[in-house]
DNA sequence: AACAATTAAATTGCAAACAATAAAGTATGA
DNA sequence: TCATACTTTATTGTTTGCAATTTAATTGTT
């Protein structure tokens, strides 16, 4: 892999992720229009669609989000009605965020709606599955670097 | 591709795509640490030492970046010294951006530096390469559904 | 019980990212 | 020439994203 010339922009393979990433998300938050959901704001719905309710703290493990993000974004959540966040009983420092009604009658106009959209992308099954651990395979690649980079630290 | 049974957030390319383009930031940033960039800084310097001057639209096309996000991140770089910022003389609307002695003098540094954190990744050549495309496919199958949408919505 | 250490969420501050708009220069056409 | 359209950059406002810190609650230890 090392190499004494340069790689170029295009050849490089964070700026291809950065890039993708974006267009991406240009192409979820036009998806998303008829909801008034930005990308982030969906993905944390995807993630509750799934489990609800969770915590602050589960919900940024899933999505490797902090309390930094997530609080403002959860609060814009619930402005609009689709979740609702309590202080947990058990545990006063936990925050339990849990789907409204609405929420949960609006999932599957959602789901259909993006996926619909998701179809004139017209990639096939097996290339995106395929792709798909790719790049969990890099991202994988990338913790192990970050960890290790904390072990060096410590000593 | 279409399917009734909903992806769950761990099978969609498009998280895939953002988590790890994040994780890219962060594996960036560190390395860029001694350098005091950020990612973003670092490409758009990337883009200079390619090709220098660049007028500020021909740094956000390169980059799929707007005045908005690059006339605030160039005037961080002006102040820490990696470039200078001046209105063209021929059209008064262009500002060209070009590198410092400075900049021209670190590039080998920056860049041996990087490429000794990207070699801790221990990706092979094959499949780095193999990678981008299918990536760069991707991409451009995204800028295919943005113009459509666009003709979509000029009738 | 009383203290310290840990944990969860919120807050603060800064850098991106981008939509929408403004401001200023340039090109075009009547 | 003059008005209009277009182009380039800058500005404003909103949302993310994260590091660092703060606040409050819980756990552990003596």
């Amino acid at each position: 892999m090392s190499d004494t010339t340069p790689r170029l922009l295009d050849d490089q393979l964070c700026f291809a992720f950065y890039t993708a990433s974006k267009k991406f998300n240009h192409f979820y938050q036009e998806a998303l229009k008829p909801f008034h959901l930005t990308y982030p704001q969906y993905i944390t719905m995807l993630a509750l669609w799934e489990t609800s309710p969770l915590t602050v703290r589960e919900l940024g493990q899933r999505l490797n989000l902090d309390s930094g993000t997530l609080t403002p974004l959860l609060k814009r959540l619930e402005k609009q009605g689709w979740i609702s966040r309590d202080r947990s009983q058990k545990d006063e420092r936990q925050v339990n965020i849990s789907l409204t009604q609405h929420a949960v009658e609006q999932r599957d106009v959602v789901y259909d709606h993006v996926n619909q959209c998701v179809d004139i992308l017209d990639l096939d099954l097996a290339s995106y599955d395929d792709l798909l651990s790719q790049i969990h395979d890099v991202a994988d690649n990338l913790d192990d670097v970050r960890s290790d980079w904390k072990i060096q630290k410590a000593f």
